[in-house]
DNA sequence: CCCTCGATCAC
DNA sequence: CCTCATATCGAGGG
């Protein structure tokens, strides 16, 4: 923790997470109201093949029949055989205009707030609540009131004394809940978790703590950092250590644009000639090289991934001396790092499932004359 | 200290 | 069956 705030001040928190309930489907619901009674599931097609693709979000009436996010399209439609459901491709631009409108909402309560994703958001009441966990119920339901009148939106909030307990409670109560943990309940609440419950604690630390055999959030708090530090690195033993025992320092940090732009394609079954791949590297970048200009911004390094067949990922990324803002400089090194990826690794076009351009270290450039072309100096 | 690459997470 | 975008960590080499 390198912020100069006093531990004293730290455990007076009162945090809030504010999740929005089953968002895409809900926002879909929202423009046709008539979705609500069926169940609707929202999908990203990636047009390999007809229906290939996963979930991105269910309503609830389609979790009745087992379909979850990130589950394959084909297996949703599998369990929705026979009733009368809807499968919808995401419409990102409308997601984000509501989205907006229930963050305004949000920060107009007040203190510092922080935007996590399009449908997560954290806010520190600690101010306005005087540190009073009664208060802050209060405005909870108030939130939840102002949101759902204006906007026909559900959340769920979480309200703790820090980001991490937060945004456990946020997800123990939904749709439309409110779970309220306090600062003297938070390390019994934490033992009442399982070990995945823990943000950032994903399928492969689940595993490598269970070859430890460590099964319970108590397991871990009866350990040290140095214990964990070996077999997960010093950052994730820090973290599970001091979540085992009901702490997470981590302050609301309000987020300025994102440091990072990248696409990642997915390719037809049929796209095997090093011509159709080029025309796709191109495409890629034009799309990324777009986003970078409406943001009026340069970028220094530029990362080309590749995910083979069996899924395996491979990355390679060059670093330019200056900045740049020129699309053929991107298609140039894009173009030349795929080359070299292709013929270093033996890899041959067949295997190829997915390509993805990332451009990353980005500068402001707005300002400058010229934004077609510009080279720093 | 910078660069590159892979891993991991989670949306 | 297997998307997509971003952030962060850590290792290893210079």
């Amino acid at each position: 923790m390198s912020e100069n705030i006093s531990l004293n001040e730290i455990e007076k928190r009162i945090i809030f997470h504010i999740d929005f309930d089953y968002f895409y489907a809900q926002c879909e619901e929202i423009r046709r109201p008539e979705l609500r009674n069926i169940p609707s599931v929202v999908c990203v097609y990636s047009g390999r093949e007809e229906d290939s693709g996963v979930v991105s979000t269910c309503n609830y009436e389609a979790r009745k029949y087992g379909v979850r996010a990130a589950m394959p399209i084909k297996l949703a439609k599998s369990k929705l055989e026979d009733v009368h459901s809807i499968f919808l491709p995401t419409d990102m631009p409308y997601y984000h205009e509501i989205s907006s409108k229930a963050m305004r909402i949000i920060q107009n309560y007040g203190e510092l707030f922080e935007q996590v994703s399009v449908d997560e958001c954290y806010m520190d009441f600690t101010k306005i609540t005087n540190s009073d966990f009664d208060d802050a119920r209060i405005f909870a339901v108030s939130l939840q009131k102002s949101i759902k009148d204006q906007i026909k939106l559900t959340c769920s909030i979480g309200v703790a004394p820090n980001k991490l307990i937060a945004k456990i409670a946020s997800g123990i109560n939904k749709p439309n809940g409110i779970t309220v943990v306090r600062q003297e309940e938070a390390k019994q609440f934490m033992s009442n978790c399982r070990i995945e419950d823990i943000p950032g604690v994903g399928p492969k630390t689940s595993k490598k703590l269970q070859s430890l055999g460590i099964k319970t959030v108590s397991d871990i708090s009866h350990k040290s950092i140095f214990e964990l530090r070996d077999a997960l690195g010093y950052k994730i033993a820090t973290l599970l250590v001091n979540a085992s025992n009901g702490i997470d320092y981590s302050q609301i940090k309000i987020r300025g644009t994102s440091k990072q732009i990248g696409k990642i394609v997915t390719l037809k079954k049929d796209c095997t000639s090093f011509e159709q791949v080029r025309l796709i590297v191109e495409s890629i970048c034009k799309s990324v090289f777009e986003n970078l200009e409406n943001k009026r911004q340069a970028f220094r390094v530029l990362t080309l991934i590749l995910i083979l067949e069996n899924l395996q990922h491979v990355s390679f990324s060059k670093s330019l001396k200056l900045h740049s803002a020129s699309i053929d400089e991107l298609n140039k090194n894009s173009l030349s790092i795929l080359n070299e990826m292709i013929t270093s690794n033996s890899i041959s076009l067949d295997i190829i499932r997915r390509i993805g351009v990332v451009i990353s270290e980005l500068k402001d450039i707005s300002g400058q004359d010229s934004l077609l072309n510009y080279f720093e100096n």
